[in-house]
DNA sequence: TGCAATGCAATACGGGTGCAATGTAACCCG
DNA sequence: CGGGTTACATTGCACCCGTATTGCATTGCA
């Protein structure tokens, strides 16, 4: 059985199996013993591949947000700033189950990360990144008076972690998720 | 020493080291004991004022929103629109340690929520009502063309949402936020 | 002046937790 | 064809958890 497993495969589905204990019983029902159960393995094995829980945590959201950055990557093929800035948004609201499951991982995370800076940092990271993007994307679409690019992507941002808190808590539907969305976008790139 | 003591009073005394552990250590450092030491007291008395540790979470959520609904209230004297909306979505804004400490709380309770639906009502029922009133004021001053004063309303709580989350992760100033908020404000308003 | 109700304190219980220690198969390498 | 390393599984430990139970003052009320 042994020398012949690929660390990262073991890894990830470990990882996975966490997502998915997080999405439905919250972080605080995440322990080693239900990660095993979970993905049908004993606790030893999960203990051989994360030497402690905080190890496995920081895996699991590093593997969360690599998803997602991924996506986004696959999304850039428009040339409308617009239609790219649209695109990348929607990668990352919880408009199907795996987003939805990813956000409620993410979001577990945040209030987590509320506390431990650690966790906190990787997550700023990617914020800053796509901060960026989105000011240049802003910026190449020539938006109306009055709009700083800089501060619309980060407002921007703000509105679709706003949107993605509310989806999730149902406080209301995908598609008027998508309407204010919509005319946040109508808004920053003019009609 | 009985009998002659506030009910009220004792439950928001354990309810406010609850929140002090939740800010500090996030909620599941939150045990009956940890409370109870916090708050100086003995375990039997989380108890005797708490039957269960479910009905003191809901119990310090509830009071918490009723301190922002009470300061919001408070800042309803202004009368012209732009500044009433601006003064009461800055009371949800942590821009101060009362108020970062509070928003803690809720975002623990939020990734709390997303699993146990009961404590998600109350959060549900309390956003529905700020959005409307925002809703209200939006119409009231007449907004630019293009502008649906219900999706506003909604995009600019799912804003400050996503303000205060980045807030709370430190992942940009009050200065920052504020600027942001002000931009979406006069792009809804009209200059 | 009794007596029940109230306000607490102390303790105990069963269960779950993270983690360490130990055992044991299977494989690769020399 | 041994020895060492890898990949687990099992078990145990000390601790913390929520809750139930019990005991005991103190008080308001009859």
């Amino acid at each position: 059985m042994p020398r012949r497993v690929d660390h990262r495969e073991r890894r990830e589905l470990l990882a996975d199996a966490l997502m998915r204990l997080a999405a439905a019983r919250g972080l605080e029902g995440v322990s080693l013993r239900q990660v095993a159960a979970e993905a049908g393995v004993s606790t030893g094995m999960v203990q051989h591949y994360f030497r402690t829980k905080d190890e496995m945590m920081t895996f699991a959201l590093a593997m969360v947000m690599d998803r997602v950055r991924e996506r986004s990557g696959a999304e850039l093929t428009s040339t409308a700033p617009r239609e790219l800035v649209r695109g990348l948004l929607c990668q990352v609201l919880p408009l199907d189950e795996t987003r939805r499951l990813e956000n409620h991982v993410v979001l577990a995370f945040l209030a987590y990360a509320a506390v431990k800076p650690s966790i906190a940092a990787g997550l700023r990271e990617a914020a800053a990144q796509t901060r960026t993007f989105l000011a240049e994307q802003l910026r190449a679409a020539g938006p109306p008076a009055g709009v700083d690019p800089d501060r619309a992507a980060a407002g921007l941002l703000a509105l679709v972690d706003g949107l993605g808190l509310q989806l999730l808590s149902s406080q209301y539907t995908e598609e008027a998720a998508l309407a204010a969305l919509d005319a946040q976008l109508t808004l920053l790139f003019g009609a």
